[in-house]
DNA sequence: GTAATACCTAAACCTGACTTTAGGTCAAGG
DNA sequence: CCTTGACCTAAAGTCAGGTTTAGGTATTAC
């Protein structure tokens, strides 16, 4: 059993944080004696399973949703194997726009330092489209896909 | 030459957004007639680049500061081109986090896959970390890793 | 002529996710 | 004893990134 503070420093997060979590609702079971709280295992998943599901771009009343599921048993395993598989497939789509953009961020990386060594973005401008160099046309095209 | 609601339904943006982007000063030489904007090529690029560099994580402000530099013409290489790096790297560690956060998801689809099957989370529980089968131990690991 | 559209502005409002503030309890150390 | 540190609460404040509102102009459609 942890306290707030050493939870805290074994995430990185400010002990507000983990109050603020805890007063949505994100701990359902959180324990405590005269007052204070006790962080067990459970909480502790609970943390790592709240920092994916919120790098996975979902809302706190959302995830609040999932550790109720939790704390009811099993009837609830195909909600909340939905709200995962959800989340896989919103996370699988973000994460190929962000390859896109990256792939945009790639060509402009290439660009400036053309523009560097060429001075001016001229030579430049008269080859995009049609006239990329291969080394970076694939990037271009990947960044400029519908 | 477009109007403010031509570009959005181009871009699928509520006109509000893209008055609120220039109000931002993310077009810095947008043009006027009659007090009507007029959004030509270099805004629609611009446009583009605000999609990519806010999926990147960036502030509107720096994204301002980037629109900036591209009106103060050649002077600004430099700076554009490390800004861009500077975004490139970030946004290669955000999708090396997201990947583990997706890791994480998959392995929970996995989960309540064997626990809908089971009916409870016993069998389950007796298996993590060390005696998970092969299909799922890497995802696992990945998912974990430090 | 007047009504519907599409544009304009400034300013107020909204949302999510925290963070800060102000005030209080309690145990340990000097 | 009394101060320091770690915990507690409720409530207010903050910030980014828009969105909405209220009121106005200009063009086109009937």
């Amino acid at each position: 059993m942890y306290t707030i503070g050493q939870v805290a420093e074994m995430f990185g997060l400010p002990a507000s944080t983990l109050r603020y979590y805890d007063k949505q609702g994100l701990f359902p079971g959180l324990e405590r004696t005269s007052g204070i709280r006790r962080f067990g295992d459970t909480e502790l998943e609970a943390l790592r399973v709240i920092e994916c599901l919120k790098k996975a771009g979902m809302e706190i009343k959302d995830i609040r949703l999932f550790m109720e599921w939790c704390a009811e048993g099993p009837s609830t395993y195909p909600q909340r194997k939905a709200m995962f598989e959800e989340r896989k497939a919103h996370m699988e789509s973000e994460i190929a726009k962000m390859n896109r953009a990256l792939d945009m961020l790639k060509f402009k990386c290439w660009y400036y330092e053309q523009a560097i060594q060429d001075g001016s973005e001229d030579r430049l401008e008269a080859l995009i489209p049609d006239n990329l160099p291969e080394e970076i046309k694939e990037v271009y095209e990947n960044a400029h896909a519908r």
